[in-house]
Order: C-alpha cells, then structure tokens, then sequence
DNA sequence: CAGCATCCTATCTGATACTG
DNA sequence: CAGTATCAGATAGGATGCTG
C-alpha cells in the first residue's frame, strides 16, 4: 500500500493545482533526466570513488568510447555536479571530481539503486511472461 | 554518508565483460529505465490517482498523442507496473490500474520527486551559468 | 471508445580517424 | 593525454489519418 509514505511526498500534486498542473510541472523530470542517458550513472557511480581523469574513467568504464565519455562530461558540468579541472602540464592533466550536488544526485541513485535490487527480478520475470503470452486473438490449443 | 553505500553497488565493469554487459543485468538501470521515457512517469502519477481509462488518462496528460499513450501503456503493462482490464461492452471500455509493484516504483518516484523538488533550481541555474560562459580560449575583456 | 498504420524528424549512440 | 571531427545506424517522439 502506497498511501502513508506516498502520501507524504506525493500531496504537493494538490498544491500545484491538482494532477493536471503537476504533470506538466518538470522538476520532478529534471532529476530524472540526470540519469537516463546511458552513461551519466555510470560516471557518477565511478567519481564516488573519488576524483578521476579522463583516461581513468575511460579505462573504469570500459566500452565508452572518447566522444560519449566526453559528452556525459560535459553534460554533467553543465547541470553542476562535477566540477572539471585543468592542469596545463605536459602531458596535460584534467580533473573530474563530483561537487556537493553531484554527491546529492548519487544518493537519489542510492535509493533507485536499493529500489532496483528489490524488485528488478520481478520487472524482469514480468517482461519474460508477456513476451511469452500469445498473441491476441489466437486462442490456445488445447491438449 | 551515501557514498560508501552506493560505491558497494559500482562493479568492476571488465568482470561483466564490457558495459554494455552490465547495463543490461544492472538493476538500477533498470529501475531508471521505466521512468527515463517522456510519458512514463506522468502516467504512473495519473494512475496514483485510481484506475484510468484510456480517454482519462488521454486528458490527464493534456498533450500525448494516442500513439505514445499506448506505447507507454504498453511498456508499463509488460514491466508488470500496471494492469489493462477490457470490457468489452459497447462502446468497449479500457481500464488501466497500478499493480502493486507499479505503486512501488511511484514510491521511488517520490523521493525523486522530492530532490527534484530540492534541486532542481540548483540545476537549473549551473546550467545558465554554464551557458553564459566566454567560449573557451576567449580572454574576457576587462573594462 | 480505444486504439492502429504510416510517414517523418530529431536525437542518441557508436565506429573510425585525427589533433593540440 | 585528452580530447575533436565525421559518418552512419538505431530509436524516440510526433503528425496525420483510419478502424473494430
């Protein structure tokens, strides 16, 4: 039952006017735009070890290539949470590191990541069930 | 501190053979991949509300094209988050409702829901700053 | 009422090659 | 080292019109 720990987050919907007002209303979609590209969580995931350069992060996250690597760079100093540091040494030296934001946005993900451990089998199992269903309108053989 | 407790979750990536490997078994990507769709989380909300009819919802979500309505009815319905009941009366008449896990998964979206709420103006205002930055190399101009 | 079919565009992502 | 540039395929999202 949702209603007692919903209902404690969820009734701001009446004070933006009811659900027509707060399905248009976006902060909620801000957040989770954070973390849908393929890569963001990723990166986070691996800047709480610490911070890392690009070439670390390549290696960690093995499979990106340098463009998407760069792009979720990018995206994530853009939205504040991690910060991009340069040093000019030869060879040059760059810095990612998670500010207080970034460190705020993982502890969402924490609680994704708890929910995601909890019921991902079930998701999974029901998704391999319809997949399995047979297609409307064909009634099943009988024995 | 969060850190520790997501730091527990980030995987050797090599050990799953790549990313992309991972991504797919990744349990949080998964719960992030059920709301990470323009429509999905806004239905889920609607149906907070009780069961919703197609036309309901249609309404609820001023502005979603039929097409995208059922795409993401679809995908929830498949994922196990929500149920499609017809009665086949005339004119027919379709009913979507959370199921239990679907009410789950609106709970998760509460707390993003909530740091949404917290920071996204943060967000928001990094970006605007990030956007009015000189481009990179141009000396500002002092006065 | 509750969709489905078709066409079209924009964006995401990756592969590959090159540079300050 | 830390990227940038270009090409190309896949997918999301929308517009429009039609149907059981």
């Amino acid at each position: 039952m949702v209603s007692r720990y919903l209902m404690g987050t969820f009734p701001d919907l009446r004070k933006f006017g009811g659900a027509d007002a707060f399905l248009r209303a976006c902060k909620p979609r801000v957040a989770i735009e954070l973390l849908s590209d393929k890569w963001s969580m990723l990166v986070l995931g691996a800047l709480l070890f610490g911070p890392r350069r690009f070439g670390e992060l390549r290696r960690m996250l093995d499979g990106i290539t340098p463009k998407m690597l760069t792009r979720t760079l990018r995206s994530l100093e853009r939205d504040g949470l991690l910060t991009r540091t340069v040093y000019p040494t030869v060879p040059m030296r760059v810095e990612y590191a998670l500010t207080d934001l970034g460190e705020s946005a993982a502890g969402m993900l924490a609680v994704i990541t708890t929910w995601g451990a909890e019921h991902a089998e079930e998701i999974l199992a029901a998704r391999r069930a319809y997949d399995a269903r047979p297609p409307a309108g064909e009634t099943p053989v009988p024995a």
